[in-house]
DNA sequence: ATTTTTGTTAAGGTTAGGTTAAACGCTAAA
DNA sequence: TTTAGCGTTTAACCTAACCTTAACAAAAAT
């Protein structure tokens, strides 16, 4: 049966909103297991299997990204959202941000976590290879915001990316220092796998090596006849 | 009875800034108790019970930050501002602001804090869910309301907005810094997306990007068919 | 040595967006 | 009933963004 209810754990630390929320999203067809703080979140979410994670990302005594953190290492692919406080500075936010599937700012339009929500399952869905779609990206010095479609070198003015350049950058820091196969690329990003769109995508790649240039730890690889491979090298191999 | 006076503890060792800041919140209807250092504050806590808790951080003997790791024990759930200097390094606090609702730094519009008290209680009694409930806005140094409909800059005469302007700026100030997709606005405030639609949208971004040019922290950015993104640089990033 | 694959830059075409102004339609005063 | 005022849509024109294709050079494989 494909029509069971999707199962989302909800940690929330204020029982109010907490309570709205899971009010909200059980009136939309969920499942809401909620938790009303990450200790007991954690243990929550080890008795059961969720297709969704909704962290705040304030609350006492653990916090949404450790808690997010220790999920990671039980479960490589659930999906996570993480509610943050709008207030929270973009630097504070950025180290963290690499680990999630999207993000949402309080207060938000319950309307727009639905349509995340329905986005996720589909895409797991469809994706039969359990794809979740992560937007932020920590590559060498570089920071990548996939949702916002920029690039941003330290504190560097951001680099706006088009869609494919997007795309493309996304798909090979998902494989870091791993081969993304060409074919992968040409199905995924431009839907067809020909003499033309192949050197599109290699027009592409040199225009991501552009950009790249300005971290020296940081380089794309061509793998003859397979791919290409994203390398971030660690600080000492300078 | 909802329409009860707010308390509000507030603790701040300058005695002048204090009375200052205290009067101005009681102007505004709040019932304000305020404290000169930790330890007071911490008693008054104790005697009572509070709706938001503002809490400068430098203060002798007792620092915010202590203080408030004391008041979390006691209740887990009542909303802590804190006052901090621009000066203090952004790693130094982040490891306190994960306990924190919000944050301000010295020296402040009082505008903002209003708002800002405002934006916590509001949260606190509906929960974060903001369909169609947040009316006010502070934009850098714009306030938006958007019930009045109108978007002040400063001390400037208020300037008056259309319903569509208006209804448009909200959408885009309730994603600050995220992505506002266009199918969103067209959707929820055109009700239909269609090119016409689309293109009287841009038109009304061509009018907002007009007022907000007095404040060159704000503005208004495109993602190439995806949407909009309202950006408010902050101001060590000018 | 020759063929295939990749690197790179530039030209061309298409679509989305920026902007201004005119047209439209509604409401309310004359 | 007309007309003035206002908000909104449509039109028109222009620029910027984006993607593909072509062309040629270099590297790798055969």
């Amino acid at each position: 049966m494909e029509t069971e209810k999707k199962k989302i754990l909800l940690v929330e630390d204020d029982p109010n909103f907490g309570i709205v929320l899971k009010d909200y999203l059980s009136m939309n067809d969920f499942d809401v297991i909620l938790a009303k703080n990450g200790m007991e979140g954690f243990e929550k979410f080890k008795k059961d299997n969720f297709d969704v994670c909704i962290l705040d990302v304030m609350m006492p005594y653990k916090d949404g990204f450790t808690l997010a953190k220790e999920i990671r290492e039980k479960n490589e692919n659930v999906p996570i959202i993480f509610l943050t406080a709008k207030t929270m500075k973009e630097d504070v936010l950025k180290g963290y941000k690499a680990g999630a599937d999207d993000y949402l700012n309080k207060p938000f339009d319950s309307e727009v976590l639905l349509m995340k929500l329905k986005a996720i399952i589909q895409r797991k869905a469809s994706g039969s290879l359990a794809d979740s779609k992560q937007f932020e990206f920590q590559i060498g010095n570089f920071h990548l915001n996939s949702k916002l479609r920029f690039l941003k070198y330290k504190e560097e003015e951001p680099i706006k990316l088009s869609p494919k350049e997007n795309e493309l950058l996304r798909l090979l820091a998902l494989h870091e220092n791993d081969l993304m196969p060409r074919e992968l690329a040409l199905t995924k990003i431009w839907r067809d796998d020909n003499y033309f769109t192949s050197r599109s995508m290699d027009v592409y790649i040199a225009k991501l090596r552009k950009y790249l240039k300005r971290d020296d730890m940081v380089e794309i690889l061509n793998i003859h006849g397979e791919g290409f491979r994203l390398v971030v090298k660690a600080e000492n191999e300078k």
